[in-house]
Formats: structure tokens, C-alpha cells, sequence
DNA sequence: GAATTGGCTTTTGTCTACAGTTTACCGAGC
DNA sequence: GCTCGGTAAACTGTAGACAAAAGCCAATTC
């Protein structure tokens, strides 16, 4: 058996480019979420592959991806617009935000070992710390990684794809509210870990359910604002 | 005014064939859901398209879909192949579903008026007489429409989308599990409406919960038989 | 003056063709 | 006999071209 000579890590999967749906894909879904493309508008095939300088085809199949997951409405023989959040759909997609984060915080609860605390402790360190230094890209940033840090330790592959798609959608429409929620949600975190090392599913379910919920209050108070 | 003058429902909306990618798609999930296509089958475009009697391109499209709905896994430079379920995975996508469904029934104990849990009475009767009279196709489908029906009655339409997804997915995987739950699955209906009537909340979850997880257990047995 | 109809432009939907990669098979060499 | 190298076939990835549908604007008619 050839493999059992070969140390792991020496052969770094020589990283290929990748099919260009992917990468347009990608490139789509970086432009709307920093509102480049923004809500309602029309986005013509032929410019976005000039643009990109790709041919129609994988601006296509990327506007198709883009379409399932919400990002885009395809009319019909009239082409696609990027979708605009209604008060509601924000509303119902936090709804469901809490569910599945609070699943994962109870799963995590369960199953998470001291080496993944450990990982969620170094990721709080390092949201408070980017809190202290203003840097608020780097604490979003900190903040979706930590959400995603304990979505693995739920060991759901499931769960942890479907919030993925919620998530990163909830960003979108709530980046203006998440740049606010600065120390206290790190403060809720650290309770969260405390939670999930007492191996309390309950309170991990409740902590993280509270904190989500936290999100939603803070967004509805901007209108009132 | 021209529309004043026709009567209603003389234009009956003179159906479209609809774009091509949407039939493939179809066309597809139904060979998929039927295991006509079975599991780690791999898909060839250029099969699929002369079988179809269309290019190559709408069956791109679908195939696209379909991967990012976990239908068929897409390899690079490979094909497209029908995707396996696992064990594993498919535990994790009746937890997922256990946990929607719970949570609609709660929705729609919230918001349901007495027109919706006629709705939902109306199909548990139906339901039932088909387990009476042994068809079992019919039990199945009602079985899904009832649970449509809660996920509308919940109003929630992000969450019913992401269901409805799950749901579909879990039907494929447990197929023969549940032909076997018959009338049992009914009572438990029933009682769920009875919850929901009664604008009790959290026993309309719990009834929820105990009947997807009775699903489940259900399945394991099998593997025991 | 307003509404409608006709043609024109733009954009999507689909098809065909070509290039790049991967896989499998077959033969030669050790 | 087994392994390695080369070759060929098949399939995917991408591009470009054509046809159909939708929207828009102007001309025309009542």
C-alpha cells in the first residue's frame, strides 16, 4: 500500500482553479452581500460575463445557484434581480435563525470536547479584543466564525449547511445592526461557552435562543430609532 | 377597460410550457424520488439530454439545482452522480426535520383560524380512509399535504421552504418506513390538531416532536427486522 | 388628447461546436 | 507476472451563435 509511505500534509491537494461557476459564483455573492449589486436591481447576463470576462454560460449556472438559495428572483424570459428583503421574510428568517442556532448550541452542548472549547474560548479572546481595538470588520468576522465554530461541534452536517444559508443571508440583511451589537454580544458568548462546558443542554439551548432573539430586538429598536 | 368584458376564468391562463430547466428538473427529481436513477449512478448529460429530446444546457441547469438542493453531488470535470445516503446523514436530516416541524406546529398553533384546522381536519379524514381502504400511494401523499398544510397554517415562509426541502429528502430516504406507519401516524394527527385548536403551543410542539421522532425510531427498527 | 397598435431593441432561452481533463485500456519493459 | 508508460475514447467545461419572448417607443387612429 502506497499510501502508508507518504506523510500526511506533503501532497497540499496542489490546489486547481476550479470551475469558473464556482468563481463567478463566489464573485456574485461577494458583490451583493457588500451591496455593490444592490436589492431590485436588474443584473444582465451578457454585462456581468464582459464584466467578469467569462463567457454568458457560468454567469448562468451561477445566477441558477444563486437562485435557490435566495439571493436572487429569476423571472422568467426576463432575467435576474437581486432579491429584495421584505420587513417580513427578515423577520421570519431570524425566526428560523434561533431554531437552528439554538439546535446547534444544545447539540454542541452534548458533543463538544475540551478541544473545542478551548477553540471557542480563543475565538471569544479574539472578538473582545478586536471589540477593545474598534476594528469591526474583524469582529464581524470573529463573530461569524465563532457561530460557525459551534455549528461543528453540534456535528451536524445538515443543520450546519442550512444555517450556513441562513446566516450568511441574516448578515446581509442585518449588517447594519450587527455593527452595533459590539462588546455585549461577546459577553453572551462567553456564557454560551460556559453552557456548552457544563455539558447543559438546556441552558446552552436558552443562552444561545436569548442571544439570537438579542439580534432581533436590536433590529426592530433601528426602526423605532 | 378591456378585462371588465371577460368573464373570469375563460382565460385560463393559457399555460406555458414553462422554461425547459424547470421540466428537467422535474423530470429528473421524479426519476430521483422513484429510484429510476439510483443512488451513485452516474449521470451522464448527454444520456440524459437525447433521452429528454432536449441540449445539453437545460440539463446542466437542472443538474446544477439539483446539487444544491443535496440531490446528486456534482464532481468536478467528473459528472454529476445520484447522491448516497448515509446512516449518519440521514439521522441528521430527521433531527433537522424534527425540529422545522416542531416548530411550525407551534407557528400554526399561534396563528391558525378555525378555517385552517377545518382544512386540517378535512385531510386527516381523508387520510385515514385511505389507510382504510389500504392505498397506500394515497396515504402517502395525504400524509405530505397535511404536513404542508401545518407549514402554511405556520406562516412562516422562509421555514416552509427550508422544510419542504427536508422533508422531500427525508420521504426519499424513508420510503419504506413510511408505508409501514399507518394508521398510528393518524391518531397522532389528530391529536395534533387537537393542539393546535386549543392555542396550546407547547403541547402542539411536543406532539409534533413525538411524532417525527416516532419516525425515526421507526427506521432503526428496521435495521434491527 | 388619449389609447392602441405596430415595429424595433434588448435580453433571455436554447442549441451546436470546440477545447481541456479524466479515465480506462492496451502494450512494452523489467 | 507485475508494473509503468502511452494512447485513445468519453465526458465535462466553456464559448459562441441563433431563435423566441418581453419591453419600449413612436406613429396612428378615434
Amino acid at each position: 500500500m502506497l499510501s502508508a509511505g507518504l506523510p500526511q500534509g506533503t501532497v497540499p491537494k496542489l490546489e486547481r482553479p476550479g470551475p469558473l461557476r464556482e468563481r463567478v459564483y463566489e464573485a456574485l455573492l461577494e458583490l451583493i452581500t457588500t451591496r455593490a449589486l444592490r436589492p431590485g436591481q436588474h443584473l444582465v447576463e451578457s454585462e456581468l460575463a464582459g464584466h467578469l470576462g467569462v463567457s454568458r454560460q457560468p454567469v448562468r449556472e451561477a445566477l441558477q445557484r444563486l437562485n435557490t438559495e435566495g439571493w436572487v428572483d429569476l423571472r422568467p424570459a426576463q432575467g435576474a434581480f437581486v432579491h429584495e428583503p421584505t420587513e417580513e421574510e427578515a423577520d421570519q428568517l431570524l425566526t428560523v435563525r434561533t431554531l437552528l442556532e439554538a439546535e446547534a448550541a444544545r447539540l454542541a452542548a452534548a458533543n463538544a470536547g475540551s478541544a473545542g472549547i478551548a477553540a471557542l474560548e480563543e475565538l471569544c479572546t479574539k472578538g473582545e479584543s478586536a471589540v477593545a481595538d474598534g476594528d469591526v470588520d474583524l469582529v464581524v468576522a470573529t463573530n461569524a466564525a465563532f457561530h460557525t465554530k459551534v455549528m461543528e461541534l453540534a456535528g451536524n452536517v445538515v443543520l450546519a449547511e442550512l444555517a450556513g444559508q441562513v446566516d450568511r443571508r441574516v448578515r446581509w440583511y442585518y449588517t447594519p445592526v450587527a455593527r452595533q451589537r459590539g462588546m455585549q454580544s461577546w459577553i453572551e458568548h462567553r456564557r454560551l461557552i460556559a453552557a456548552i462546558a457544563a455539558r447543559d443542554e438546556a441552558r446552552a439551548t436558552e443562552v444561545m435562543r436569548a442571544h439570537t432573539e438579542h439580534t432581533r430586538k436590536t433590529y426592530h429598536e433601528r426602526e423605532a430609532g
